[in-house]
DNA sequence: CATGAATGAGTGTTCATTCAT
DNA sequence: CATGAATGAACACTCATTCAT
């Protein structure tokens, strides 16, 4: 990323190198730490002496790189945006199996590269955050919501257009294959840990039902329900 | 409920009126005044003064009626989803329809009476804080999140037995039910007033959805799939 | 104490004699009440909110007989001072046995009227609160400190004049006696109760002990020791 | 314990000096101001701001070195009481002398360097408050009544081997020595200063009377008391 | 560049005191 | 007289931020 500026002699080499590292490794150390403690205990409840901590160095040295606790939290939230849905959007170009295996790849690629990864934390963290940070949930509308739900929807829309799914309201169709994901990720880093057996999530049932629900409701021919909800308030 | 004392012309009656909806009220103010604050800033953001204030009492006053902030959360939690959710039991007892009618009428009933309100807002705040208030997580587990799978897990059940709904393992129907409600209440609260146009959800349109799918997912006689995700890491 | 004024017509006699009482016993109560508590907890950790409820009153009624904790306070200390020491008084002038008996009876009488009873919470009071109360100070020196040493002081005058104790500094006799006595009430009524079982004092091998101390010590013809503490600041 | 670096030119070396006493004064200006403030005042009444205020920084601060209020409480104690018990412990095992002689230094040495200081109002801080900070009561008890009364047992069991003391109870023979000093100290720090002429307490003179009693008391040969106390309550 | 000592505004909670009823 | 709801000034302790070294 850092291309080291090869002309600077007054410098022994290794010195050099050291310092340059030093310049990325800091805020990146820093940036991973604080990942994990956002993730882990929210925005409010993390400690900025924690996350120096962590990542080794003192508090004061956070400030040299972040000039508020505020602004390490856009750090960590925009260096954590994307980079998957790029490598979907290609995988989908050469898929050539029917729209049900694509779906059933999606899901499991999903869990595979962001719910089983600490990546899942930062749904949670801008859901618990959005509220307080209304900049950076634009942000992650731009970079993520809208590019991962565009990916889902180019999805349904294959199986429509190849007659393996029936017409829908796309909108709403991928937000019957986003919800249960979100809150997969979301519980997980909530209640996920200290709850009673009886409510435990096991992943790979849980994404085998949304599959089987998903699949019943989407494929052509199954009976549609004309039935509409009129709630007393919109 | 209230027996207008008809006589007791010492005391004018608009005054006495007052005094009998003041000793009343005031929990009333405190606990609407909580919830508000608590949706909008979340339990450990919100300040304790700030309730009173809105309520217009002082600090002190709070402390009358609650031990502490956490026995006033857990009251607003009671007052407001607790309650619903003995009244949905009740009403599940005198259904007499078929089970398709049920689960429509409960996803009707939950938008109108929880995810249309401010109570919407206490799922996304326990998602937010769970994890550093133990006590409180608990007492949701408890109070909120097991009773209230227990009733859908019923209707779940009641639709099997009467060869409506296919076998299903329980816990995860129940959780595809859940999760879209829980959802959407959590996107409301966080994503939702800032989004854009396109990922705009309209609660109407995204319930429809949901029967939909879920009427088609477990209708009896709908082809299960037997294929089983995977999953790298558990 | 109060004696009920006899011609008040216009009051029915029982009622007037409620009426009497009552304002009698209120008071009455709410000091025992406060002496128990001030005695257990010391002034400041008192809560007059528990001295009503122990007298069996509300906390406004509380207010409504003392303006304020402090004068409560000072009510406590006076109603409870003296009275034992006329008493004394009176049995001395009368003891014909010889003075290490009545030296002997005068411990044995103040563990059972003063060191044995809850009055013995009032030097442990005193001792505590002198220096916040400099007023009530004075008053307890005036009405009980200098009644009582005059009293010991009596009793040594009496036996060097017998030529049974020797020749001595009397003030300072007086406070041999007096320390252990005020230091054991002290004791009992703090660390007393939470300490080891190494620490406890079993208050009738404590007194013994300082009977058999203070008469080889007083003892006319004992050697008496001619050395002089000389500390380095007075 | 200090080396002054000798060569260090850069530095002026008046402001080389503060900065190093700084870093270990802060602690014991704090040390300081508690104690005076502790003393004056009494546990609870004081104000952790005030003894920061007096040792002249801010309340933070305060918490930077000592992490609650009992923890600096505990501090002054072990400062002020516990190393002086360590010192005494040395001394005796060196002492030579008879064991009056080292009896009458002890009292001496106890007025000189607890009883004429601040440190001697510890004990009447402790009287006072034990009963409400029972960690602070069990921390006292180990970490100087405990030590204080075996260090008074050992000189009295030095005497009764050598023939110089009678065969006495230790444990009561110890209260004997120490019931005259704590209450002289508890004396002095609440009834002292106001008391009348009257009442005024020289400590040598008082001091010698109690090493006069208390050798006549403990002398080996002088006539035991068999008459026991028999209180109606233990 | 890195430190860590220092700060002080801000939290939940308590409690003596008041006062309308 | 008696009540108890209401107050608000304290208090111990925390933590993001600063800055001299």
């Amino acid at each position: 990323m850092f291309m080291p500026s090869p002309t600077r002699p007054d410098v022994p080499p290794d010195e050099h190198a050291r310092r340059e590292r030093r310049k990325d490794a800091r805020p990146g150390e820093l940036l991973s730490a604080a990942l994990d403690l956002f993730v882990e205990k929210g925005f409010a409840a993390t400690r900025v002496e924690e996350v120096a901590r962590r990542a080794g160095v003192s508090k004061g040295t956070l400030f040299l790189y972040f000039p508020s606790k505020e602004e390490l939290f856009k750090a960590v939230v925009r260096q954590n945006i994307s980079g998957q849905l790029a490598q979907w959007d290609a995988e989908l170009d050469q898929f050539c199996g029917d729209t049900f295996e694509m779906l059933h790849y999606c899901l499991h690629s999903w869990w595979e590269h962001i719910g089983a990864t600490k990546a899942s934390g930062i749904p949670k963290l801008m859901m618990s955050e959005a509220q307080n940070f209304p900049e950076l949930s634009s942000f992650y509308q731009l970079e993520v919501v809208q590019p991962g739900m565009a990916l889902i929807e180019r999805i349904l829309r294959r199986g429509i257009e190849r007659g393996e799914f029936r017409p829908m309201e796309l909108h709403y169709g991928v937000l019957m294959v986003l919800a249960p994901l979100l809150f997969l990720a979301t519980w997980q880093h909530s209640m996920g840990c200290h709850c009673a057996v009886a409510q435990k999530i096991d992943p790979a049932q849980y994404l085998a039902a949304q599959y089987e629900v998903l699949t019943a409701g989407f494929r052509n021919g199954s009976p549609t329900v004309a039935v509409r909800l009129e709630p007393s308030q919109a």
